[in-house]
RNA sequence: GGUGGGGUUCCCGAGUGGUCAAAGGGAACAGACUGUAAAUCUGUCGGCGACGCCUUCGGAGGUUCAAAUCCUCCCCCCACCA
C-alpha cells in the first residue's frame, strides 16, 4: 500500500533514516521499516523502540553501549525508548551464541545487578524520556496455561535450526528445555510492551524475529527489527562479555578504562572508534587514514581512543588525566599518583613483625597475590621490587626503618609507612 | 527402561597400577624487548617459611607396598535403542 507523504514528512524521514541506519547491520524488513517510520512522522506518533538487557553481571560494558547509543539516537529523534530489564529472562539465560547452558544466577544477584544497570543506562539515555520495566512484571504472574499457550506459538524445529543449538547438538553438549523458552520470553516482552521496533546485537537476530512471530500470534502488528554489530572484546576474538572477562565497564575507574583500551589489539582500533564512540564521520575517516599510514605509530591513535572513551563516561578532562597517568606509570615507569598505603599497626594486625618483614607474607597478606606460593614465584621471577630495587630472594626479610614502596608485577603498588 | 561412551588441575584435553602435581593447547600472571597493558620471545602456572611436606583427577568405600588408573555402590552427562 503506497501512501503519499508530504514533502516535509519525507524530508524529516530522510534525516531520521540517515541517523537510524548508520552502523546498523540489518533492518528488517527494510521497506516496512521505512513506511512505518514515515507514518510515525506523519502522524506525529513516536515509535516504541525496545531493547532488553539481562542483568547477568553488575556492569554495563562497552558492548552494551553500542545498542544503548542507538537507542539514544531514537530518543533524540523523539521516539519512545522502552528498556526492559530482563530479570526473568536472566534466570533462564540467553542461549544465543552460547556453547553451553549458562550458569544460573540467584534471583537476589540478578536484582542487585538490575539496580546498578539502571544508573548506568542513564549515563547515556535521558531518564525522563525513558520507559523502563522488568519482565518479571508479567512473567511472575503467568500461570501454566498461559505458558503452554505461549509455547504453542513456536515449533521445536524452528528453534533448533539455530546455529548455536545445532552446534551444541553436534558437540553433544546438553541443551535444557528451559533454554528453548528464551526466545519465547523475549518475544513475549514485545507483546507486553507493544513494541514497534526492537533493537539488539546481530547474535539476537533470531530472538528479535521470534518477537515478530509471537506478536502476530497475539494479534499484534509485528515489530520491526534493527541489529547492531557486536563489539569484539579486549582479546580481539570473542564478543565483549562479562563472562569472558574481556570487557570495559563504563562504570570502571578512568585509569582502568584507559588501560584496558590500550590493551586491545591494534587492528581493533578503528572498530572501537566506530562502535564505541560518537566521533564524527570525518574523524572516523581520519582515523582510518592514520592507521593505514605506516609512519604513524598506532599507539598514538590508541591513546586518543582511550581518552575519548574515558571522557564519554567521566567528567571532562578525565581522559587526558588518565592518559598522563598511563604514560607516567607505564612509559616512564614512574609511580602512579595514588598508591594504597598501610602502616606498622596494620602490619601487626596482619601478624607481620615490622622489624622482620617476610616479603612473601607482606605480598600475600595484602592481597597483592593469591597465595604465598604465587608471591614466592613472582619474587623469583623478578616481579617484585622495593623502592625500585628488585628482590629475587624468596626468603628475603627486612626491617622497616623508613617508608617504602613495594611494587608487585607491573600494576600493583603498596606504600608501607614507618609509623 | 535397555545398551554403549564419558566425568581429569581456570577452560579444552592427554593419561589405564609406580618414573604423575599429572603431556599438549588456551587463558592468566611475570620477565625481556618495544612504538602500547599491541605484537614477539622467555618463564611461571594446587598449597605450604618449601630441593622436603600436604591436598587434588565426579562422590563414598575397597584391593594393593603403591591408584587419576583396578573393584563395589552412588550422582551427573552424552549417544543409540525402546
Amino acid at each position: 500500500m503506497e501512501q503519499s507523504f508530504s514533502p516535509e514528512v519525507l524530508k524529516e524521514f530522510d534525516r531520521q533514516w540517515k541517523i537510524i541506519s548508520r552502523g546498523a547491520v540489518d533492518i528488517l524488513p527494510e521497506g516496512e521499516f521505512q513506511n512505518r517510520l514515515k507514518q510515525s512522522i506523519a502522524d506525529n506518533k513516536p515509535l516504541r523502540v525496545k531493547q532488553g538487557f539481562d542483568p547477568t553481571s553488575p556492569d554495563i560494558h562497552l558492548g552494551h553501549t553500542v545498542g544503548i547509543r542507538k537507542l539514544k539516537q531514537f530518543q533524540d529523534l523523539g521516539h519512545q525508548v522502552v528498556l526492559i530489564i530482563g530479570d526473568y529472562t536472566a534466570l533462564v539465560g540467553d542461549p544465543s551464541g552460547q556453547s553451553a547452558t549458562r550458569p544460573s544466577l540467584s534471583y537476589e544477584d540478578i536484582m542487585k545487578n538490575a539496580e546498578t544497570y539502571q544508573d548506568q543506562f542513564f549515563k547515556i539515555l535521558d531518564k525522563s524520556k525513558t520507559e523502563i520495566c522488568h519482565n518479571s512484571d508479567w512473567f511472575k504472574k503467568m500461570n501454566f496455561n498461559e505458558i503452554m499457550h505461549l509455547a504453542t506459538k513456536f515449533t521445536v524445529a524452528r528453534i533448533l535450526e539455530r546455529d548455536d543449538f545445532t552446534k551444541r547438538m553436534k558437540a553433544n553438549t546438553p541443551i535444557s528445555i528451559h533454554e528453548l523458552f528464551y526466545p519465547l520470553m523475549q518475544g513475549y516482552d514485545s507483546v507486553a510492551m507493544k513494541s514497534d521496533l526492537e533493537l539488539g546485537g546481530t547474535e539476537q537476530t533470531f530472538n528479535l524475529l521470534a518477537g515478530r512471530t509471537i506478536q502476530e500470534a497475539y494479534g499484534m502488528k509485528a515489530q520491526l527489527v534493527l541489529t547492531m554489530p557486536l563489539l569484539v572484546g579486549l582479546d580481539g576474538e570473542k564478543k565483549m562479555s562479562k563472562s569472558l572477562g574481556n570487557y570495559i565497564g563504563i562504570d570502571e575507574p578512568a585509569r582502568e578504562i584507559f588501560g584496558k583500551s590500550m590493551s586491545i589489539p591494534d587492528n581493533l582500533i578503528y572498530n572501537y572508534f566506530e562502535l564505541a564512540t560518537e566521533v564524527s564521520f570525518e574523524k572516523l575517516e581520519d582515523v582510518k587514514q592514520q592507521l593505514n599510514d605506516s609512519s604513524v605509530n598506532p599507539m598514538i591513535i590508541k591513546k586518543e581512543l582511550g581518552e575519548t572513551i574515558v571522557d564519554m563516561y567521566n567528567p571532562e578532562g578525565s581522559g587526558r588525566q588518565a592518559r598522563e597517568e598511563f604514560e607516567r606509570v607505564f612509559s616512564q615507569k614512574k609511580l602512579p599518583d595514588v598508591i594504597p598505603e598501610i602502616d606498622e599497626s596494620k602490619l601487626v594486625e596482619l601478624e607481620i613483625d615490622p622489624r622482620k618483614i617476610y616479603v612473601v607474607h607482606l605480598i600475600a597478606k595484602n592481597k597483592m597475590s593469591k597465595s604465598n606460593s604465587e608471591a614466592r614465584k613472582l619474587t623469583v621471577g623478578g616481579g617484585v621490587s622495593i623502592n625500585d630495587s628488585k628482590i629475587t630472594d624468596p626468603n628475603h626479610e627486612f626491617d622497616l626503618i623508613e617508608d617504602i614502596i613495594l611494587k608487585v608485577g607491573k600494576r600493583r603498588y603498596l606504600k608501607i609507612l614507618k609509623k
